[in-house]
DNA sequence: ACTGCTCATGGAATCGATTCCATGGAATCG
DNA sequence: CGATTCCATGGAATCGATTCCATGAGCAGT
């Protein structure tokens, strides 16, 4: 099959209006479904368009219109099983909406999230889904100068006033302290994620509160501080096992560093839940496949993305609703120990 | 803070030029790197968009110019991690030569393949990187009848001429084959791709031509038809086991569908590895981590979402690529059984 | 001093669809 | 039957940036 190698001069209104035998308001017209139009012309451009195969020119329409049926969703990772979800979720319910989702990664850096902001204005988007880092960067700004509808997911920026849609990540991590606890550990390692996030910050924050509530060791020598991805998971690891008095149970706050953590131990042929207990923030599928099952504090993806469109489609409708917090728990597998390391030998 | 509600009548080049005292010629032949521009006009117009935070409207510019920048890239499940590592590659790659990205998901969908594809041709975008299914639809026909410059990768259609970068599943295919014959199993169950996919069809073909050439059984019984999702993983693997002769060894032709046939074997309580071995096709950062790790056929994700940015930047140069295919290899670890089935009790 | 050239510049047309406004025909009412 | 309303329609302006074309300043060569 040959496909002519150059492109022919593209089919506008004009084409389909001529075919049709009307004017060229006449066809926007019936395109657009203005009610403004007789069953006979609404036919005939009907018929026109099928048959010329016409798809108008988004740009023109945009440039008049000024509205896209664009959304710019930016986020910090794809690679992320987290965040492919959440794509994954926002993606089907703006496209339920009628709205595509230009996707950008910003790759955990923020010269990359200011670049895919700066193109989501050049470009027009209706409004942006952003899982944001750092603090206000001058894009972000610029962004919400122009006032361009915008909300969070899952991390926020303080100071910076736009409805989010975030986990209450406490709740959980507290079920998860006090269950450590409760299987006898007293020196826990957590493996944090950049403070340049509020995910980061807020996580480590309700760890450090709930080990003190519980009573275990607040040895700050215990907090390695990771990047969100799986080789500071492997690093925070290896390092909390190398310290003097080691930890006893690791908690990873998020699944990318969990999974790197995994990877040390298993090469130190430490047996995850009896040598070393192991929880990972984000239940992924197939956390619940290893052996031993990992125990995970868990959060609802789904509902976050399409809370996220929801907000944003009433952030563009000119409503400021209200931010949505999303509830944590923890579920129990094996990974952290039905027997603490204390019970045996005291 | 509070921001402006309303969006204020946005910044144009005549803004800028007015600032500048040049005329908006002049300021969008500063603005696009024509030379023919003085350094008094260059500075006085830089000066003026920075004051201004000036954001050129994409519209209006790809309206004229016909170049957006922007190409379309269309998978089919953003959740399965050789998508989402591809998708990040492409994305990364074609960043660095200053594209944006516009990602559509078909989640497997042909109907909502065929609504990114209308989106991308409307918005015009400069090329498109497809890893398409089903036999050409209509829209993807309307693509290549407008001579937008389109890639495949991953997947081919068949009788549809357009570059592309696949794997060369067959040699990979044909080595875990061969590997499992010698160790002994002679029922090895197939858990197959939809056969509306050319990875799909050509690594079922690749599987059955092994297993005749290496004495395997050729009983058809032993193919299962899934789609590429885990849940057809799980359905597969329950499929095979209760088969009146069921197979020793599974290969699984993608990784969520292997996620599906381990969580089956798991919760049959069946030992990975001893009781009966498992292969997945693609190399996913965690199955190293299993217990066993995964023996996996791997390919390079990396290269393949280089090699599609790269084929597509030649097609919109306007030349005529040849297609690439990149070699896959088998990775032998422990879940495809150091010791055959038939050691020990023949 | 006059021609011939380069080169930065501004005016105006242009891309393709939308939308305001004016028009004319049909329908409705007193 | 004449006046008024309704409504589908076409002409033309418009969105914001690019680009063709014409202009005039500056300069070198003979």
């Amino acid at each position: 099959m040959r496909c002519a190698a150059v492109t022919g001069p593209s089919i506008t209104i004009k084409d389909v209006a001529a075919l049709a035998g009307v004017s060229p308001a006449t066809a926007s017209r019936v395109l657009s479904g203005n009610p403004a139009t007789s069953p006979q012309s609404r036919q005939r451009v009907a018929a026109a368009v099928a048959q010329l195969d016409f798809h108008p020119n988004a740009q023109a329409r945009a440039l008049r219109s000024t509205r896209t049926n664009v959304i710019g969703l930016l986020l910090s990772d794809v690679r992320n099983p987290f965040f492919a979800d959440l794509a994954h979720a926002a993606e089907q319910a703006a496209l339920a909406e009628g709205l595509v989702t230009l996707l950008g990664n910003a790759n955990e850096s923020i010269p990359q999230q200011d670049r895919y902001l700066d193109t989501f204005i050049s470009q027009r988007v209706d409004g942006v889904i952003a899982a944001p880092q750092g603090e206000g960067s001058s894009s972000l700004h610029a962004l919400l100068e122009r006032g361009i509808p915008t909300v969070f997911v899952d991390r926020t920026v303080d100071g910076v006033d736009v409805p989010s849609v975030t986990t209450d990540s406490d709740t959980g991590i507290r079920q998860a302290v006090e269950h450590l606890a409760r299987q006898g550990h007293e020196r826990v390692g957590y493996i944090a994620g950049p403070q340049t996030t509020s995910t980061g910050r807020d996580r480590l924050k309700s760890f450090s509160r709930s080990a003190r509530e519980f009573g275990l060791s607040t040895d700050p020598a215990l907090t390695y501080f990771g990047d969100f991805q799986s080789a500071s998971g492997s690093a925070g690891a290896h390092h909390l096992l190398g310290l003097a008095q080691p930890p006893t149970a690791l908690l990873a706050a998020d699944s990318p560093m969990a999974v790197g953590a995994l990877a040390t131990l298993n090469r130190k042929g430490l047996r995850i839940g009896r040598d070393m207990a192991l929880i990972a923030f984000d239940d992924i599928e197939w956390f619940s496949l290893l052996d031993p099952p990992l125990t995970v504090i868990s959060h609802d993806v789904e509902a976050m993305g399409r809370t996220a469109v929801r907000l944003l489609l009433e952030v563009i409708d000119g409503q400021k609703p209200d931010s949505v917090v999303l509830p944590s728990e923890l579920i129990v597998r094996a990974s952290s120990g039905t027997t603490g390391p204390s019970v045996g030998q005291p």
